[in-house]
DNA sequence: GCGTAATTGTTAACATGTTAACTTGTTGAC
DNA sequence: GTCAACAAGTTAACATGTTAACAATTACGC
């Protein structure tokens, strides 16, 4: 029984996305009431998490494209949220950072999203979602990313 | 040790989308070789699997919105990979299927997607990727998707 | 049967994903 | 020191993601 193409369901990137998609939708009521979208979340979240960052740095910790953040970073700037410093050592790169209304952004939205987060480790378990952070790693790591 | 947000590492849909990058990361030269974008690929791999397919059915098997489709279908239309007929029971609905150009161009790529899966199989191991999927599909049924 | 509600699919508008080209700065070979 | 290679970000162009609005058709209540 030869066949050509794994079995399409059977595929490894569509199960991780159809994973994601189940997960997202738990959060994405809460992301439009707030009227943020996934990306800029993920921005403002990364940004309360470590002071400051260039925008290198900040695209790592986000998982986002250079250009997408670029854009993302002109937007949230316009909104006021975060705050654009230059470097004084390389004049190519500038500090990127929460603004006081950035920060108060993220306190109003925290509740709902820890609570969004609660009911999926209610509804998953505690163990089984550790593990599964676990095994996500380790294929990241096999797979030498 | 109070904390407002969860570390932001430690957050699901990041470790599921960094997991799906570093897998990605192993088909991406084979589907620009070829000259078809992931989702373009998915609509041709899933209707190798189908004989045929509705949109909606469509949309459903390749986790792709209706307009992302609507678009996609377009194209591919545009491009004789794929064949449209009219539904006879149904007037607002259309048979999508591959032409017979569609299904060589499957069989050209087919080989070289194969070899990718059985490199990621190798890096990560059988048993490992096995268990992989189960928990993935396990989230999913326990979030309700 | 009639009219309303639901379904199928497309289009529109805007944000993001992806690649390539480009600008500005920095580093390193010599 | 100079010039070529490299690095950090931005912009451009086109494909996709997302939501809303829409056209056409079908199903359902009565």
């Amino acid at each position: 029984m030869t066949r050509s193409l794994r079995t399409f369901r059977q595929s490894l990137p569509m199960a991780l996305l159809r994973a994601r998609e189940a997960v997202m939708e738990r959060f994405r009521p809460h992301l439009r009431r707030h009227a943020v979208t996934d990306q800029q979340w993920r921005v403002l979240r990364a940004l309360s998490s470590v002071e400051r960052a260039t925008v290198g740095t900040l695209a790592e910790l986000t998982v986002l494209s250079a250009p997408s953040l670029s854009r993302i970073l002109r937007d949230l700037a316009g909104r006021k949220l975060i705050v654009r410093k230059g470097s004084r050592t390389d004049l190519r790169s500038s500090w990127i950072s929460l603004s006081a209304a950035g920060r108060a952004f993220i306190e109003r939205a925290a509740p709902e999203s820890e609570a969004a987060y609660q009911a999926i480790e209610t509804a998953v378990g505690r163990e089984r979602l550790a593990s599964l952070y676990q095994s996500l790693e380790d294929i990241r790591a096999r797979l030498g990313a």
